[in-house]
DNA sequence: AGCCGCTTGTGAAGACACGCACAAAGTTGC
DNA sequence: GCAACTTTGTGCGTGTCTTCACAAGCGGCT
């Protein structure tokens, strides 16, 4: 393959071969398909092709393919994909043979959801740890865990080997509970709270962020919304194409 | 991890096509810097620089630059951008200067909390319309809106005008539940439950997949301890660039 | 006025992701 | 055992996104 020119790049690059990196785009997907498969193998499916995975996640099967390529997967030609092993083989390459133990800090209105949902711990997520700050909340019980007071973060991540924290407390509480969980050893976050957490490099934050998902589709009302009434008025409008339309279309802006 | 990106568009007259398209992973940044602008705003800030916006939303300046270029930005050279015009023009490039009404389907643990939080209307996507099956909460009232049941769908959506539709329903009743919106009229939609959903080329679905989110986390898990097994072999691993933040959400699929 | 330092806006190159298309490899039927 | 058929695995062209790097523009200072 193209010898990367391998640019001096400001610092020293790792150098370290990921040898066999998985894009990320890629481990998303297998995420899906991995969870695909255990449907699959609950309806009692032995086998499945490309083809039918692919149109079962919405995927094209091409990139399924070259997807599970990553992994090393081996399907039978002419056959498709034994799901008890491929799964097996998923749920090695992604982290998930040996169970993952979640902390949540933040137990109100979307903690408390989060706390209560049965489907993490179903895919191999128990939530094994619940923080919060207020009084009121320490003390009592979600799903048989009980939501201990922030401070004891460090002994509790501890104890519970958490490896994965998920912060849902308001914005501005949520870089202080991430310097927290780090501290406790947590390398790992899922962060609801609308800001940018600042972290270590050796610590990978994911963000999820619902007002900003709101506002892409809101983007998309906008733009149908232009187009419709643009190409409207290019029907009715004076015949000569001036010149389409400049820049947002004229009605923007 | 985002939304499916899009109709893989046919052949369909791409009249109106890409006649200057946003890329989609700009349109979630610029969701993100209107935010901090507002904050910023709220701060009594006056102006802002490339680099500063950069730094407070996590992303690199010369790519939030080129972004605030597609909506044809105006900064000015040697100072930055001055936060009430930038703000103004990214509120009408993103579709926010009309608020959007948004309709809320399946008022569970989830769909109660997304309905009881007040972040939305702040932001300009007040939940007008809650829906459920379950007659127990038919009736309820959250936030001041009243639960209605799902058969009203189509009347209440168009006596609301509401564009945007979120569906926090089981995985197995949200594709009836989607087809309900998309009849009403509803084509955007933002899906929590766990399915690929069937749509119309002019519908734009976009997924919320947090089990998705918590695999991506647990492979990271994984090989951090495979790469750290490995060093420890081999010499000083040094490096090792980390991955950190992603920035945005730009959430599953 | 003219210079200087700062910051924007963007061309161009690289990195990444996607999906087609096809050879290889297996299965089934005769 | 062979031919026909099915489905995988992947090389490669294409398009999108990211990042660098720098000229151009602007304000302030002398
Ligand atoms: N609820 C939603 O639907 C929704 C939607 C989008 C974003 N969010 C974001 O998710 C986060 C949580 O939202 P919410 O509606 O659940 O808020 P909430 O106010 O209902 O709950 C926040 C919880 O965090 C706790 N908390 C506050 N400071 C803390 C600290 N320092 N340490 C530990 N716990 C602390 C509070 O006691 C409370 O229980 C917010 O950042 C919000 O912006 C929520
Ligand atoms: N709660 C979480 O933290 C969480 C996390 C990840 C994913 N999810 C997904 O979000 C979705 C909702 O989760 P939840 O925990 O709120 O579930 P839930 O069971 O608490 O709530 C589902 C709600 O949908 C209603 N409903 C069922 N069928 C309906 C129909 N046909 N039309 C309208 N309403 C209907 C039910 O009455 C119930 O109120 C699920 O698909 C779940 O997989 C939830």
């Amino acid at each position: 393959m193209t010898a990367p020119p391998d640019p001096a790049q400001g610092p020293a690059e790792g150098a370290t071969a990921t040898r066999r990196a998985i894009p990320e785009a890629s481990v998303a997907r297998l995420a899906v398909y991995l969870r695909m498969l255990r449907e699959l193998a609950e309806q009692g499916a032995e086998t499945v092709s490309s083809e039918e995975l692919a149109v079962a996640t919405g995927v094209n099967p091409a990139k399924l393919r070259k997807d599970l390529s990553y992994i090393g997967s081996y399907g039978t030609r002419g056959v498709g994909y034994e799901i008890a092993p491929l799964r097996h083989q998923l749920e090695e390459a992604l982290g998930q043979n040996h169970a993952q133990s979640v902390a949540l800090v933040g137990v109100g209105n979307l903690g408390h959801a989060l706390a209560g949902y049965g489907g993490f711990a179903g895919t191999g997520f128990p939530v094994t740890a619940l923080f919060d700050i207020d009084p009121d909340l320490v003390g009592i019980r979600i799903n048989g865990i009980v939501v201990e007071h922030v401070r004891e973060i460090p002994r509790v991540c501890a104890e519970r080997k958490v490896t994965i924290g998920i912060i849902a407390t308001p914005g501005p509480a949520a870089q202080g509970v991430c310097d927290q969980l780090v501290s406790a050893g947590v390398r790992s976050i899922l962060n609801f709270a609308p800001v940018v957490l600042q972290v270590p490099d050796e610590v990978e934050v994911r963000k999820v962020d619902l007002a900003v998902e709101l506002q892409i589709l809101a983007f998309h009302v906008a733009r149908r919304h232009l187009e419709a009434n643009a190409s409207t008025e290019a029907n009715t409008g004076a015949g000569v194409n001036g010149h389409t339309v400049n820049g947002t279309g004229g009605l923007l802006q």
